[in-house]
DNA sequence: ATGACCTATTCCATAGGA
């Protein structure tokens, strides 16, 4: 069984690159981030001529996340336990994102999140993004109570290590290599997860983002960003795991690149 | 070269991305 997560950057935009992609890499189960429509306007005709079913979870212009599944889709769940809303600039209430789904497929429990990005350090949006990953860790914590295989794949928009930017000093002072961003992963792990390393299939960091901007990809300034956690049960079936940044190449494509992983059939 | 992009929308300007 192949699992795979990537942060599309628009479903719409990314069709025919989402379409192609899931005709090579022939992944059974897909956790899509940014696909940035509403859940009526995902493309579902389109995905299930390929036998997939689709968990979409979306509003409109930014954010939503996805789960498509060529091995049935059940118990879908919408957002986290105690989701925390973000409350923008001028706005009288906190908006909940459409960040997090979850759904059981072929016997495996995945989540699809796109964490929120967090901006600046010590931006409301930051904060935000610290106690959306304390409902994150909540969660597993609930749902990891039985044995399930169950992962928790998507865009952290955090680097675990240093060695998971292109170049630290370049981040000194920002978002998503801070201490406390990491800690939180650290916290998530605690529920019992560990997490599923890729392979690269080139350069020796498994970087799964590259900036647009500034020729940052065929310089291999990337970030290591997306990432997979699993429990025993999950993690003691991985046979490979690896980046795809075949799918960064060329035009038209996401910023990001998909991680995809293997699992014995149980 | 301290340069370099891309998305959807209240659509040709802006917010957001990381």
């Amino acid at each position: 069984m192949r699992i795979a997560t990537w942060n599309v950057n628009s479903v719409g935009a990314r069709l025919p690159k989402l379409l192609d992609w899931l005709g090579t890499a022939e992944p059974d189960v897909v956790c899509l981030q940014e696909i940035k429509c509403a859940e009526d306007d995902f493309p579902y005709d389109e995905v299930g001529e390929l036998g997939y079913e689709v968990a979409a979870h979306g509003t409109g212009r930014w954010n939503g996340v996805a789960v498509l599944s060529r091995v049935g889709v059940t118990e879908v769940r919408r957002g986290l336990l105690d989701q925390p809303g973000f409350l923008a600039e001028g706005s009288l209430f906190e908006a909940p994102e459409p960040r997090a789904i979850a759904a059981t497929c072929g016997g495996v429990r995945v989540w699809s999140v796109y964490v929120p990005n967090g901006r600046e350090v010590g931006h409301a949006h930051y904060e935000y993004k610290l106690r959306w990953l304390d409902a994150l860790r909540a969660t597993a914590v609930e749902e990891l109570a039985g044995d399930r295989p169950w992962a928790v794949l998507g865009d952290f928009n955090i680097a675990p290590e240093d060695r998971d930017v292109w170049d630290i000093a370049a981040f000194d002072g920002s978002t998503h290599v801070t201490a406390e961003e990491r800690k939180a992963l650290t916290a998530l792990k605690g529920a019992g997860l560990t997490e599923v390393y890729p392979r690269a299939l080139k350069y020796d960091v498994p970087f799964t983002y590259w900036d647009y901007r500034a020729l940052r990809f065929p310089h291999n300034q990337g970030m290591r960003i997306d990432l997979v956690y699993g429990n025993a049960s999950l993690t003691g079936r991985v046979t490979d795991a690896y980046v795809d940044r075949n799918a960064r190449k060329g035009k038209g494509t996401s910023d990001h690149a998909p991680v995809v992983v293997d699992l014995a059939s149980s």
